[in-house]
RNA sequence: AGACUCCCCCGGGCAAUCGCGCGGUAUCAAGCCGAAAGGUCUUACCGUGAGGAAAGUCCGGGCUUCCGGGGAAAGGAUAACGGAUAACGUCCGCCGGUGGCGACACCCGGGAAAGUGCAACAGAAAUAAACAGCCGAACGGCGCGGUUCUCCGCGUAUCGUGGUGAUGGUGGAAAGGUGCGGUAAGAGCGCACCCAUUCGUAUGGCAACAUACGUCUGCUGUAAACCCUAUCCGAAGCAACACCUUUGCGGUUCACCCCCGUAGAUGGCGGUUCUGCCGUCAUCGCCGCAAUGGUGGCACAUGAAUGGAGAAAUUCAUCGUGGAGUCCUGCAGUAAUGCAGGAUAGAGAUAGAUGAUUGCCCUCGACAGAACCCGGCUUACAGGGGGAGUCUGUUU
RNA sequence: GGAGAAUUACUCAAGUGGUGAAGAGGCGCCCCUGCUAAGGGUGUAGGUCGGGUAACCGGCGCGAGAGUUCAAAUCUCUCAUUCUCCG
């Protein structure tokens, strides 16, 4: 499974803002309604919805070689939970890493982010806004403009 | 056996399943994004995939650009001596100094007698003599006495000239040290021994230098203060830079340390000292700037054979090249290293590739992630292995 | 990735070889007020360790550690942290 990876700064900015959040004790993850991702699903040659993926590893876990490990295990955690309980498709996703990820197994991640998923209602065949995470008034709009 | 010293090497391993970057082949191929250049999606197989420090960015070089070349000035770097190297502030050897019983370790280790500056506080005084003190009646003065013609004697150190140099609680540093002589008092003033130092000679060494003898001198410290001497250095850095794409703008004989060189051509108009020169405009060429996006820079290349559907792969070859790369052997050298022969090769990302799960083993795994490429230095680091050597103890 | 700059009390900071490291804000105490604020006065060992009943005295302290010097916040070297610029 590939994904494209979330390259400009400026969406982070906007996920951060204006994107659902749900809050574990490894990581929080951000998920908002991708704008182009009509475009992409033109550009794919399936034609197939795909998600966007960041992940955001600061200074502040550590030196270069551990900020690496954390970002592969954050990879392998996200592998294994969309190939188990497919994704709903067109989204921005933000991983953001916090301190006790530098400890966790990929496993643990897996869990955080099944819960996360959960909470939000990413998984596929739930219903989209979920009650939980009430969101900013602003997401809700995005179904509708982007369809 | 114990305690040490130096040098070198390693930096968890194996298996199964799933997964990632790059290269290749097949497949998807029509497509899609974009103004263009260009980019990109699927799956399978094969190959390949982080370090000794990849780090700090402290030195040196390659490479690239800054119109080019030469010179000057300024500025910077280095510092015993000899060698190694592409080069270095690195390395090796050696000399001197310091530490250690020793193997060894450490040292920004030129010049203070070219000049300038600085040395707080303390101290009489900080490189220079003065002050206090000590010395004494040689001279002048003063006093007393004698004698009488400008003299003599004695006294006076609380009058001046003078002699003297280390005595002066200090200080990091006070002008060699000790002893004897010497003197009015003293002082290398003289002598003996010792210390440091200049120059010369001899011996050893390529040399720094060492030893011995003679000779001169006795000089504060600071150059990681300015400086002097010798040697070396243009600057900026892959976010450099090159090319492509689309668009806009400017320059075209100018060069602000000096000298030399430099892309103009054609036509119109005007001026003029008219086969020409000057000014101005246009076109083409040339040069440059800005913006947009992209590629390269950036990870060997070419040929042949085997192989197979075709590739990868394997083998062989090479002015070259990655790469002044690494390893082995031989020779030269005390060594760094060099020469010759042979072998080995293979990361290349761009939100940035090595992970997850399970099992087994051991010494139970530290510091830590390439980002243009090399040679060093410095700093971080669990533990393990190998070699050489020193000291102490015991036994023979 | 590359190029630079800075670090001195709780905060902002001066000091660039020499006694005892300026100054301001803050903080403590006093005055003023019925009570506050504002204002005025005065003090703060500048941290820490040791000694002393106390007043006070001594040692080390200018991000950390070495070095040069008689003497280092200052000069040199090696680290650490923070910030800025280049696309």
């Amino acid at each position: 499974m590939k994904y494209r990876a979330i390259g400009e700064n400026h969406l982070y900015q906007k996920t951060y803002a204006r994107g659902m959040k749900a809050v574990t004790k490894t990581v929080v993850m951000y998920c908002l309604r991708d704008y182009a991702a009509a475009k992409l699903q033109k550009a794919h040659p399936q034609n197939k919805r795909v998600n966007r993926v960041g992940l955001t590893v600061t200074k502040k876990i550590g030196g270069a070689v551990t900020r690496s490990r954390v970002k592969r295990i954050l990879r392998e955690g996200f592998r294994r939970l969309d190939t188990e309980t497919p994704l709903k498709t067109g989204f921005l996703i933000v991983l953001v890493a916090r301190d006790a990820a530098v400890d966790a197994k990929s496993t643990d991640i897996y869990a955080d982010l099944k819960y996360a998923v959960k909470k939000l209602g990413m998984a596929e065949g739930m219903p989209f806004p979920p009650k939980e995470a009430q969101g900013k008034p602003k997401p809700k709009k995005k179904p509708a403009s982007t369809t």
